[in-house]
DNA sequence: GTTGAACTCGCCCTCTGCTGGTCGGAT
DNA sequence: AATCCGACCAGCAGAGGGCGAGTTCAAC
């Protein structure tokens, strides 16, 4: 395994290699690194034409660099570095720990570069101590489990992402026969998965470690990953996992064809008889199949590959590009029959027209009558009868059921609630009960509480003093005897407009019946109810009833009250579909007939008719119903 | 490996009900 | 003169509709 970095910096990995004469330029990393820029194509072509085909296309200078390290890797050979990776347990992860090894010879470039050698502690994770790039060496311990996992994690303050951007693996693909030096891959980090496939058949020139590898295990297949680790962290992890199964006969060898592998592939499958289960290290994702694995480990990365020219956006998928550029041009190829309405997946009709046209609606709330079109919609139904509020305000107590509540809530800490009630003023905000002057909305509305129930309007010619301004404009007018409400039938003239409208009413207006308070004991009749309220205090007949017209018990103001309480008794039993609107419409104008109305309203409507009784029509109380 | 369908998430919107403040008319 | 009450408005929250876009999965 070969580490390269760009811009002349070198991160250098051998599997199970050291040396002490190396010469590898940097500039012959970064011509690597240009092949890596398509490791798919790359990995194609070497699938398509093998190994030494896609050698041969390389340029004289390639040709010189993997010569290079041709002879990088043989001088290695001469001076072996102890490294282990060892597995042990089934699907065990383990945590190595990086050492270092300095070079000592004078002949190597890159002088920071330095060797790191690798040996397994389970649960213990030591980082590489010094910085600069350096030499990752592995080597394959004994082959006792179905799958392995090795986690190694680097500083990233040591070694960014960036710097060890390049990474050549040996044979990556699934089944791929070849695994010599010549049918090397480039896989750069950035894409933070690749496979790496230690078989059988190595060339001559391979690494001796690999020679051991191959000696002991027929087939090795690695899955190496590298991601960002977290925040708090700061380091980048290295993972691989050995997703070597199991052993395998009859195994093809790698200079067999295009079909024979094809073939092979297939053979190897029935021969095994098992199928493979491919177990994502970052989630409990698993797959049956390398090509579902290696699709959902791109979900893990930020490879977005595909690029839209009109937007310069990114996206993971053509598909998913292909449906972006169709936003730009406006190519909706899904069109509704019934509507005007256009789409660019056919998912999208299917849904729009359940919403607008079928009225179909599969999610179905098992407590209660709600159904839905989408499943996330039913979710969030759900949550109005749990109760469950898992969107908790970080500013306040209130939590909501889904995401827009907590959103639109949290506007009530800034945006517009700020910009109303706390955004600095620059004009002055006077308080309108005293001279106090704000200049936020809020503080303003703060103080002006305080000046409720007080009597703030005080009489500069007495000691008259009351809440509102209107009430001290019409004091002021006993002092300056001003009257300039004049009746237009008689030319009297009154301070207050409702003692004038009182006046019209009592002289002017034919229609006018004056209310007529009665005592119930002796019967006398008053005009205010203030004065039977008085006079029965001395008549001692207790409470004195309402005659207003003669067409109620109670006062006015009392008689509204019990209809409106059951008004709403009778709308609510309304909307239960315990009385339907032909019911209801055939009610309007009839006397009021309490049994008429929804059994459910019988004890409201036989109290109402105990203390309202005549003179209350239906459509007196079905006015005040649906009003 | 590609593709399309199904699934999922998230955003924005409307409708509705409740509450508090203000104002003017009625009592 | 004092108080009550309804209409009106603004702000907030509950519930649900509609759709854009990303992800997963299985067939090819």
């Amino acid at each position: 395994m070969e580490w390269a970095g760009h811009s002349g910096h070198a991160f250098h990995g051998q599997v199970i290699v050291a040396a002490t004469e190396i010469s590898v330029l940097s500039e012959q990393f970064t011509k690597i690194k240009e092949l890596e820029l398509m490791p798919e194509k790359g990995l194609k072509e070497e699938e398509k034409d093998g190994a030494r085909r896609e050698k041969d296309h390389r340029s004289p200078s390639e040709l010189e660099a993997e010569r290079t390290s041709g002879a990088f890797q043989d001088s290695v050979l001469e001076e072996e570095v102890e490294l282990v990776l060892a597995p042990s347990e089934e699907s065990e992860k383990h945590i190595l720990t990086l050492q270092t090894v300095h070079f000592t010879s004078e002949a190597v470039e890159l002088q920071d570069m330095s060797l790191l050698s690798i040996q397994q502690q389970e649960g213990v994770q030591v980082m590489v101590q010094q910085p600069g790039p350096g030499l990752l060496w592995l080597e394959e311990g004994p082959r006792q489990s179905l799958q392995q996992y090795v986690a190694i994690s680097i500083q990233q303050e040591l070694y960014s992402l960036q710097e060890m951007e390049v990474l050549q693996f040996h044979a990556l693909e699934e089944n791929v026969m070849v695994a010599s030096e010549d049918s090397k891959l480039a896989v750069s980090l950035a894409e933070s998965a690749g496979l790496i496939k230690l078989q059988e058949g190595q060339e001559k020139n391979q690494l001796l470690a690999e020679r051991r590898l191959a000696e002991r295990t027929k087939e090795q297949l690695f899955f190496v990953e590298t991601m960002s680790g977290d925040e708090r962290s700061d380091e980048i992890v290295l993972t691989i996992s050995n997703l070597n199964v199991e052993e395998q006969e009859d195994q093809p060898t790698a200079g067999q064809a295009d079909a024979e592998k094809a073939k092979s592939t297939k053979n190897q499958r029935k021969t095994k008889g098992a199928k493979r289960t491919f177990h994502c290290d970052v989630c409990m994702f698993t797959a049956s199949r390398m090509s579902s694995f290696n699709r959902h480990m791109k979900t893990h990365t930020n490879e977005k590959p595909h690029l839209c020219h009109l937007c310069l956006k990114t996206f993971r998928t053509v598909t998913l590009l292909r449906n972006h550029v169709n936003i730009h041009t406006g190519n909706r190829p899904y069109k509704c029959n019934d509507c005007n309405m256009a789409f660019v997946t056919s998912g999208e009709l299917v849904r729009h027209r359940r919403y607008k046209h079928t009225h179909e609606k599969p999610f179905k709330c098992s407590m209660c009558k709600y159904a839905s079109v989408e499943a996330s919609k039913l979710k969030r139904h759900v949550r109005s009868h749990t109760g469950e509020r898992p969107f908790q305000c970080c500013q306040c107590s209130y939590a909501s059921r889904d995401t827009y509540k907590l959103k639109r809530h949290m506007r009530t800490h800034s945006g517009v609630h700020m910009r109303n009630l706390h955004a600095y003023s620059a004009t002055e905000l006077k308080c309108r009960y005293c001279s106090a002057v704000f200049h936020e909305r809020y503080a303003l509305m703060q103080h002006q509480k305080t000046h409720k129930n007080e009597k703030r309007f005080k009489c500069e010619h007495c000691s008259y003093a009351c809440k509102q301004e209107r009430h001290m404009t019409a004091h002021i007018r006993t002092h300056t005897g001003e009257k300039p409400f004049t009746c237009l039938s008689c030319n009297k003239c009154f301070r207050q407009k409702q003692l004038l409208n009182a006046h019209f009413r009592k002289y002017h207006d034919a229609n006018f019946i004056p209310t007529v308070y009665k005592c119930s004991k002796c019967g006398k009749g008053f005009s205010r109810w203030s004065n039977v309220h008085r006079h029965s205090e001395k008549c001692g007949s207790g409470e004195a009833k309402s005659a207003t017209s003669g067409k109620g018990r109670r006062t006015g103001k009392r008689k509204q009250t019990i209809l409106k309480e059951a008004a709403k008794g009778w709308k609510e039993a309304a909307n239960r579909d315990e009385a339907t609107a032909e019911e209801v419409s055939t009610m309007k104008g009839e006397q009021f007939p309490g049994e008429m109305f929804p059994v459910a309203c019988g004890e409201t409507t036989a109290r109402v008719k105990e203390e309202v009784d005549e003179g209350v029509t239906c459509e007196m109380l079905l006015n005040m119903m649906y009003k």
